[in-house]
RNA sequence: GCGGAUGUGGCGAAAUUGGUAGACGCACUAGACUUAGGAUCUAGCGCCGCAAGGCAUGGGGGUUCGAGUCCCUCCAUCCGCACCA
């Protein structure tokens, strides 16, 4: 072997891994296990891009290192593969989804399969298994049959629910329930008809049927959850999305809103990641407020979180959704308020989003009374004021909130001020707190001491009470789709029944075509004879996408098992992740669902852990290198980018393989669409010069770099070490290629270590010398601080560094390669494998352990100081490790140079720091 | 608007508790070996300056013997949320 052969090499290596099964893991409650996870990918058409690789490079490094420092690492891959794109294929090609599917996850496989990873393949899932979505839907079951306890904060049985009715009614049971759940009594509760006590029971599940208003959307058929729509646009796909009332399967994930956010502060994840789950939830403590209204029996009641304004209300406004405003409405307001409901309720969500400026509304006629002030207030509709937050009214308090004054403003409202000063600023709203004026019993209070204040004569006055809100809500758990899992559900009399545990899983059925049926319902309508024992419907819907990946950590724990989601063992020994790593596109998505999914399965006491992962690190996003050709409007001519400004151009997103360095190639760029055949080039300097941009990568942007390509050119080490070489793992950088060549070569100087001229392999048998040992021992402890830290960039600088140095000392010998083909191993697998083996070991993931690194070898004799004149440094001197503080400082200041910085002028002050510094002040 | 993050050479980036700013790599320059190569090796490489030296971590201010690092303030870029009462 002549030189660094890495295709051969890279080969051998996979062959031998996979043919051994060296990944393979088992539980072995001898050794600590290790458990490092990947965010599966969705197997797309459009395959493993560059940037996919760097989060599954940087939890392979991981999970090597853990292995070789003998733990026993659980590090699985599998599928997220149920999904949109492949359903939106099979509706126009006919094709069922499964096989597209297939296709996809095989070409990914063999994708991975090039870069080296050591994931244990036997234990790989796919959520649209069957063997998998068996148990996404007995999960689903345990939520149906569960309810939740506000009391002990816990899911229960839904039998410890009925039992309490049985014996109690519903009063004194605190439950996560639907608002509008009427009381009952024990009796009540056993005279109730089996239909009726089902209809209660479905407002205290944790998964459950209700009428809400929902993103419905019409481009995708289908409805999405608050976090699939961005902007009024559905997350995939771009199609815009409307406000439909629907009946869907719900889950009640706000039941947990306080557990989730408390479980935040137990949890090793970035603070910006924690932030966003916060303030999706979105937690805020207030008082709710009862306004009657004159003349009349109805009582509004509004949500603030600051009851210290209250003698600042100087009106009400309700949600153009509100349904009493029909009859707070007076004969004369009429026409004028339902003209502007009708107008609000039907502008699309979008506009309403983008159009925040404007104020608009309309006044009701009606009046209401201040609860505390007992004044008398107009009641208003507008569009600021959102149904689906707090109860749908707002008091308005023109004087400390911005958007009641611009509405005040533009309506001519009366303010009034009670905070002081605040009369006297442009803008009252901006004084936030202070001491209160104009408020009756309140006067002279600080507003924080002013807030409990008023919400404790709200509440003795039994007009309000203390009161949380969140900004989550209850997660659509129905999507009029069919490449989903079924719900394990039949109707009987319009109830929903769950199928016996035994019969699970309840497969997909198969359809004619993919598509809504004519009367509207989903694609399983379409299914003939697909019916519960032939008499009663399934449910049509299927489970959203998060279904499947808010519990897949566990299944890799045992993913054979055909008895249980997890076996108790499987689950006690791995217990949770311990690295994660992922997109931050998962933050209020994903990251939510599978926390709450795993509480669920703690509180019925499935699982043994709370939370699923408890260090997440959010690799960042790989962004790609557009390369953009100018076409001349009205002509087949492209202009080189450095000459556009004379011309009347269009851009064009050109794919980035026809260029190189920003230069085109001008016949291929022919040859790559029919309709470029003919086209003609204006150059400048003979060349095509192409315009650039970092933009996400992506098939329509034609930025895509396939990484067997570069594997192909380099080998998967270089590349492995290349992406992480790039910069810290968690930050976005565009692809380029300009510095692989520099790892590229590193990789082979390693070669040559083990290798003489002629690339015959030679190592000697030499005790190494303590400058060897330095160079190995200083690498072997950067390397484990700097994994240990996920500082992988860095990692690879110090590995360039030992190389060089043991490069120049011609330093073969035996005992320093074998520690170094080892602490490069977690990132160059093949190559580390080979000089392993060539050293003349069987392999290394099997039969190697991380080196400890030795002080000793480290310990300086002497240490160079810098010496610094106020603040300067001037020189250098060396001293003993061991020199006391004042010899260093009169050796210092009698030094030559010193002596000639110091010009004559004596020292005031000298500071030694040990092993750093020496500062002599004058 | 609110929240989070970032800002260091031509470029990607390093820099434990405040202690020699720019490690490592790319690009570039010069040289060596060579029957020219996108190979390898050696040296140089923040800016100004022949040098001595001076100036440099987005701008301004502060604390300190000493600040990329701590504090205040302003600016720019990126991300997330956005009429949430």
């Amino acid at each position: 072997m002549a030189d660094y052969d890495f295709q051969s090499i890279e080969k051998k290596w996979q062959q031998y891994w996979r043919e051994n099964e060296v990944y393979r893991v088992q539980i072995d409650s001898s050794r600590p296990k290790y458990y490092v996870l990947d965010m599966f990918p969705y197997p797309s058409g459009a395959g493993l891009h560059v940037g996919h690789p760097l989060g599954y490079i940087a939890s392979d490094i991981v999970s090597r290192y853990k292995r070789l420092k003998g733990f026993n690492v659980l590090h699985p891959m599998g599928f997220d593969s149920f999904g949109l794109p492949a359903e939106q294929y099979a509706i126009q090609t006919g094709q069922h989804p499964a096989i597209t599917t297939a296709q996809n996850i095989k070409r990914y496989k063999e994708q991975l399969s090039n870069l080296g990873f050591s994931f244990d393949w036997s234990r790989e899932v796919q959520t649209s298994s069957p063997d998998f979505y068996r148990w996404t839907q007995w999960i689903f079951m345990q939520l149906f049959e569960s309810w939740f306890n506000q009391a002990t904060q816990k899911a229960e049985p839904i039998v410890s629910l009925t039992k309490h009715f049985e014996q109690d009614g519903n009063s004194s049971v605190q439950a996560a329930c639907d608002e509008e759940t009427p009381g009952f009594t024990a009796e009540q509760w056993r005279n109730f008809s089996e239909a009726e006590q089902q209809k209660i029971l479905l407002n205290y599940r944790l998964t459950y049927l209700a009428d809400t208003v929902v993103n419905w959307c019409p481009g995708l058929g289908t409805v999405l959850a608050n976090d699939e729509v961005k902007d009024g646009f559905s997350e995939r796909g771009g199609y815009p999305v409307e406000r439909k009332k629907m009946k869907q399967w719900m889950m009640r994930i706000t039941a947990y809103a306080d557990r989730l956010l408390e479980g935040l502060e137990t949890i090793d994840w970035t603070d910006s990641l924690k932030e966003m789950q916060r303030n999706w939830i979105g937690r805020s403590t207030g008082c709710e407020l009862d306004f009657k209204v004159q003349d009349s029996e109805i009582t509004l009641t509004a949500f603030t979180t600051r009851v210290d304004t209250i003698f600042g209300v100087t009106y009400i406004t309700l949600a153009p959704e509100h349904e009493l405003i029909s009859k707070l409405t007076t004969a004369d307001q009429q026409e004028k308020v339902s003209a502007y409901v009708e107008t609000a309720v039907n502008r699309s969500e979008r506009d309403r989003m983008t159009d925040v400026k404007t104020v608009s509304g309309v006044f009701t006629g009606s009046y209401a009374i201040n609860p505390l002030s007992g004044e008398l207030v107009p009641i208003w509709v507008a569009d600021y004021v959102l149904a689906g937050y707090g109860t749908g009214v707002v008091m308005g308090v023109p004087s400390s909130d911005d958007r009641d004054y611009r509405f005040a403003q533009h309506f001519d409202l009366p303010i009034v001020h009670v905070i002081e000063e605040t009369e006297t600023l442009d803008d009252p709203t901006e004084k936030k707190h202070g001491t209160m004026v104009n408020s009756g019993f309140l006067d002279g209070m600080d507003s924080q001491d002013a807030i409990p204040a008023a919400t404790q004569r709200a509440e003795e006055l039994g007009l309000g009470k203390a009161k949380v809100n969140f900004r989550m809500r209850d997660a659509v758990f129905s999507r009029q789709r069919y490449w989903g899992e079924p719900v394990p559900v039949y109707f009987k009399d319009d109830i929903p029944h769950l199928l016996p545990e035994d019969e699970l899983p309840l497969e997909l059925p198969p359809v004619d075509e993919y598509k809504p049926t004519e009367s509207g319902e989903p694609p399983l309508g379409r299914a003939s004879d697909w019916k519960y024992r032939d008499e009663h419907s399934y449910e049509l819907t299927t489970m959203p996408g998060w279904a499947g990946s808010s519990w897949y950590h566990f299944r890799y724990m045992d993913s054979q098992n055909d008895e249980e989601f997890v076996s108790e063992e499987a689950q006690k020994y791995w217990e949770s992740v311990d690295l994660y790593i992922g997109g931050t596109e998962h933050a209020t998505g994903h990251l939510l669902y599978s926390r709450f999914w795993t509480k669920f399965l703690y509180d019925r006491n499935y699982v043994s852990v709370d939370e699923p992962y408890k260090k997440l690190i959010n690799q960042g996003m790989i962004q790609g290198q557009s390369s953009i050709v100018y076409r001349v409007k009205g002509k087949n001519e492209f202009v080189s980018a450095g000459l556009i400004d004379n011309y009347d151009v269009t851009p064009i997103h050109v794919d980035v393989s026809l260029v190189t360095n920003d230069v085109l190639d001008t016949e291929r760029f022919q040859q790559w669409r029919e309709d470029l055949r003919y086209v003609t080039f204006v150059l400048e300097d003979g060349k095509y010069i192409c315009g650039s941009e970092v933009e996400k990568m992506s098939k329509r942007l034609f930025n895509i770099v396939n990484p067997d390509d570069v594997v192909e050119q380099y080998g998967a080490d270089t590349l492995r070490l290349y992406e992480m070489f790039l910069g810290p793992l968690e930050q976005s950088k565009p692809w380029n290629t300009n510095g692989i060549d520099g790892v590229f070569k590193f990789l082979r100087k390693l070669w040559r270590l083990f290798h003489d001229g002629s690339g015959n392999f030679t190592v000697s048998e030499e005790t190494p010398t303590p400058e060897e040992l330095k160079i190995l021992h200083k690498t072997i402890k950067k390397a484990q601080e700097d994994i240990e830290s996920y500082s992988f960039n860095t990692t690879v600088s110090s590995f360039m560094i030992c190389v060089n140095e043991l490069t120049s000392l011609k330093c073969k010998k035996r005992t320093i390669l074998t520690n170094l083909a080892i602490i490069i191993s977690p990132f160059a697998p093949h190559i580390s494998e080979e000089l392993w083996h060539l050293l003349g070991h069987e392999s290394s993931v099997t039969s190697a352990e991380f080196p400890t690194y030795n002080d000793e070898y480290l310990v300086e004799n002497t240490h160079e100081y810098p010496i610094s004149i106020n603040g300067k440094v001037r020189t250098k001197l060396n001293f003993a490790m061991d020199a006391s503080k004042e010899t260093i400082e009169t050796v210092a200041l009698k030094d030559e140079t010193v002596q000639k910085w110091l010009d004559g002028k004596s020292p005031k002050r000298v500071i030694v720091v040990p092993k750093r510094i020496v500062n002599i002040v004058v």
